[in-house]
DNA sequence: GATGAATGAGGATTCATTCAT
DNA sequence: CATGAATGAATCCTCATTCAT
């Protein structure tokens, strides 16, 4: 599984015109994979319930482990690159605040992963298991996380609203606190429903927490 | 896998006095199970790196499941109780501050799973997927947590200390915010140095949002 | 694989105009066949390396089985005929001894594998399994190699040049002698640089030893 | 498939005491392998046969592939030393002459292969495909088959019985004509009745071949 | 004539579990 | 108690073959 293999199934799946039944197989296979993980969903399985042979699953997908990235690559691929475009975005330029800043971007995460429960559930039960999964994953986190976070960072520093705190610091407070989070909410207890007023909750902890001149130096 | 069996297992995991195989089996278990996954080992693995026929371990755990539940009950039954003896204990009823209080917390529960790594990992990986024993953990976070919960929110509301949130939003808060960083440290990053400036970075962060006066009402 | 499916196959191979598609159908069939054998080659792999798609060469062949037979048929039809005329040729005619026309013989067979290795390879390999095909081949070796075996004899045996052998016996030993050394050089070791030497000392080796008076009677 | 695994399998082959179904599962695959050859039969087919699950044969031999070199690997290092034995043997050191010895050897090998017909089959049908095999097997027959020979070339020599040949082009001629003698009867045939009238032949021919003086320079 | 998507039967292999010793 | 041979269902995967376009 070296990343040579992660970038020819990503040009597949975006090059090649999918059948209806290689679609089937996609969405069956998310479904499955989301609710009893990898390991124990057999391929007949997937192949009985998207209504295909078996033969037809790796004539497409050559493995089971391919199949599994092909479901996975699309969305970690697009998870990080589609929150870059959000925050370097009209409207988070306009953002008059970190804490406003903040908050739009929590939004608009949440919504991207509840557009793609299955796949969010896929990503991190699998990651706990393969190591190539996770690396590529904090690659893509390191890529467009870091540099981002830079930016916002600068910005809103000079802005003078918060915080007394290095922005390492703050980067990893806030992606244990929100990452923890989506996995707590999202994988473990298999609830989407978070309401705004939470959202808001956490934004307003985060943000009060930061702002404290309080910290340990 | 219904409680009754849980209970069974339990029973026999304190009473029945373990030889050495049987260690040695239980032992094998949680470092496969931590490290691969409870599907992705086989019995047959585990008999031969504990040094012990496939026989034995069927002979004193039925099935490779009930293998499972003899390592994971025994931790979880422990988990809670031990925190909440912690938290009732003449140390935290000295604590002088909330902040305190949630300082010392967490530092012993952390200790406990450093204490605990694999079968830490074990838990986490398998409850996702079993629902039994998600139930059973979420019964026991019930059981002990939510009670101490009671007794500490109630403790240092009267020291006016903070905050200005009712209890259940804080409880959550603090629980998704808590239980994410570890998961997020301990299974998904496999990490363990977790320093006391981390410690504290994550107590004042919280301390400071959830003493702000500014939250929603 | 009935003998009729053997001269309607033939008589496609003659008559029908191949297209290139199809002649590097068969060319690739023949070098993988030869390499890995007929039941370690796929028709998958033989499409993909010769560039057309799979339904191509079942629609030409029908049967993966019609294809090695397209293969192998025509080389089997072609070698013994092609060794009746060399035998019955005005410079065969014209040897002035046996040991001459052996050697003549033995370079022109040699030339003729040489020029069709892989089919030959083909051939050996597949007849060791397939029935039919021994079947085949003998009653070629016996339809035309016995009556020439006939002619030569007799013809040098008024020469009187040699051999107090019954030719029955002669022919045995001469066939395994050369067939042997043929699929032990060309089949098994996979050589065919064979010098001229070398051809020269089997052909002294025969004669010599034919020539005795030796033998038992 | 590297030369430990070799050792490996032989050394469990010699040590490991057999069970009954072991012992029936190599006489299945042994008959089996040598009728259809290794690629034609299915390990359900020699489970079947053999009376025993195909998990049983799993559990012995890993792989198919190691259930082959478990029936060929102690045939071949049997052959050459036992080889390699008789012409060391009393009998042989006492043969008066060179025609003697060649043809004491040529009978005790025919026999050696008539009680191993199967697996002799066995083994030049898949040294054809298998290069690891067919390596492993020259090494045996460098190792043992060209040391003897010299000794053999040397003593007989001094016996002025023959040859005016070079040793090397002796052995080369040799080995031509007797392994392929063998193949092209016991293999390709399928025929083990070979007549002591026929040895003799061979044997009169070689040697009368071998004592001329007409060899080229 | 050519394609390639689709098939389903069959292939090697794994695995939890049982049981006679 | 402990062993390890034996099982057979299930798993991933391959392959020759068909057929609609």
């Amino acid at each position: 599984m070296s990343n040579d293999i992660f970038e020819t199934i990503l040009a597949q799946g975006l090059t090649k015109a999918k059948t209806d039944k290689q679609k089937k197989i996609i969405e069956t296979t998310i479904t499955l994979f989301a609710e009893k993980g990898y390991a124990n969903t057999s391929t007949a399985e997937i192949a009985k319930i998207a209504g295909v042979s078996e033969g037809t699953i790796f004539k497409h997908y050559g493995t089971k482990d391919k199949l599994l990235l092909s479901v996975i690559l699309p969305f970690v691929k697009d998870f990080f690159p589609s929150m870059a475009k959000e925050v370097l975005s009209e409207t988070s330029k306009k953002a008059t605040s970190f804490e406003q800043f903040l908050r739009e971007l929590l939004k608009d995460r949440i919504a991207f992963i509840k557009e793609n429960k299955e796949i969010f559930q896929v990503v991190v039960k699998e990651v706990i298991y393969k190591d190539e999964l996770k690396q590529e994953l904090f690659a893509h986190f390191k890529e467009y996380g870091l540099p981002l976070w830079g930016n916002i960072a600068e910005k809103f520093k000079e802005d003078r609203e918060s915080i007394h705190l290095p922005t390492d610091r703050i980067f990893k407070l806030l992606s244990s606190i929100f990452g923890g989070t989506f996995i707590v909410r999202f994988v473990l207890m298999d609830n989407f429903d978070i309401s705004d007023d939470e959202i808001e909750d956490i934004v307003q902890l985060t943000m009060n927490g930061l702002r404290s001149k309080e910290f340990r130096k």
